[in-house]
DNA sequence: AAAAATATTGAACACTGTTCAATTCAGTGT
DNA sequence: ACACTGAATTGAACAGTGTTCAATATTTTT
């Protein structure tokens, strides 16, 4: 039966990105399977592994789509409810938008970290640039707190990281040990300490 | 060969958690294997389910003796190098402490957070015990900075998950973004901005 | 209409977690 | 010494997995 649809391999590529998006939303990681995306978008699997290399590589083309609707996301926060408010502000509205998505999106959010390249190999470069794209709101909201430039980008890595590790331990259930303080007022007491710290240094 | 070695299921089961761990340490969770693990100690699948319920029993027991090792590594480096220093050098203590484990036992430290439980429900009791005293550590530094108890909870919650992800980023190579700035400077910055945050309340 | 080129299939391989009837054996009773 | 019993252990079976690639189906070109 071929050239059935008369699809692109462009084409059969980006439905089975859709269909194995809407898996993992649904089953999760785990529950992606080759068969069932093709199954999904009525190829074989055969045909799946001609546009993919493999499944790790499915995996990392869905997590660029994730980083990206992940930046139009923190853009929208920032630029409609407050704009041009002050650093903390700003700040704090994104890591609100951030933990929210992954809220949201729990499954695909986990698996942006569920993969791993192989040992001793870095992530394409591609991916890496949705990362930085990802990271430059917080870099502008924090430049005009700090002077230098070199110190903007480490203040803004050291302080995502920490949301990031609010956000990561909480969806996992790694620290519901006490009382029930929410990751936002979390991450709020983080972003106001840190700022505090960096302002009086 | 029933009773072979006249082991019994205590036994057989750490066997089995000595073999596991050690696949996961040099092959990674992927790596992990029914079959794998009851060839390396002599006996069959099927005893290994005698023994543990599941795959996924097996890894949250494996991850508990991580985290006990994880808590003995805290403690000696708080017990030698430093003793009765003030908050931040113990913190720092701690923190290159947490980072060096991870970096040493990098796959079983992985693991610690790949698991997860079905949708829904929580960490076993006894799961979560370990992981409150892997915690006590950190509030115990932070408790003379901070006067009420319930805010030293919170302030060592925020603080380590903030630690924890600069942790989690790093190993995974999503921070590898600009110049080589360390996890282990990252974590100091983060701890040294905290508390100075903390300090000018 | 025949030939060439291309798209698609699906069987095959070596693996996975999990179950459970069948087998093998240690200890006891005779 | 021998059968019996009950527990320990096995391993085949099931339904799935990622991945490959000779074979087939279809379109395009000649």
């Amino acid at each position: 039966m071929a050239r059935r649809g008369k699809y692109s391999r462009d084409e059969i590529r980006n439905m089975a990105l859709d269909a194995a998006e809407a898996i993992v939303a649904a089953e999760g990681y785990a529950g992606l399977s080759a068969r069932k995306v093709a199954a999904a978008i009525g190829y074989t699997v055969g045909t799946l592994y001609l546009v993919f290399e493999n499944r790790n590589s499915l995996v990392l083309r869905i997590n660029g789509r994730t980083l990206d609707r992940l930046h139009e996301h923190l853009m929208t926060a920032i630029s409609s409810a407050s704009a041009k408010k002050d650093a903390e502000t700003t700040l704090i509205t994104l890591a609100r938008a951030y933990i929210g998505h992954a809220e949201r999106e729990t499954p695909l959010w986990n698996m942006l970290f569920e993969y791993t390249t192989a040992q001793g190999d870095v992530m394409p470069d591609w991916y890496r640039r949705k990362l930085e794209h990802v990271f430059s709101h917080v870099e502008a909201a924090l430049r005009p707190l700090v002077g230098d430039e070199a110190e903007t980008g480490r203040a803004a890595r050291v302080l995502w990281a920490g949301v990031h590790g609010i956000c990561t331990l909480k969806i996992r259930q790694r620290l519901d040990l006490s009382g029930g303080q929410s990751d936002e007022e979390m991450a709020t007491m983080l972003i106001k300490t840190f700022l505090r710290g960096l302002r009086d240094r």
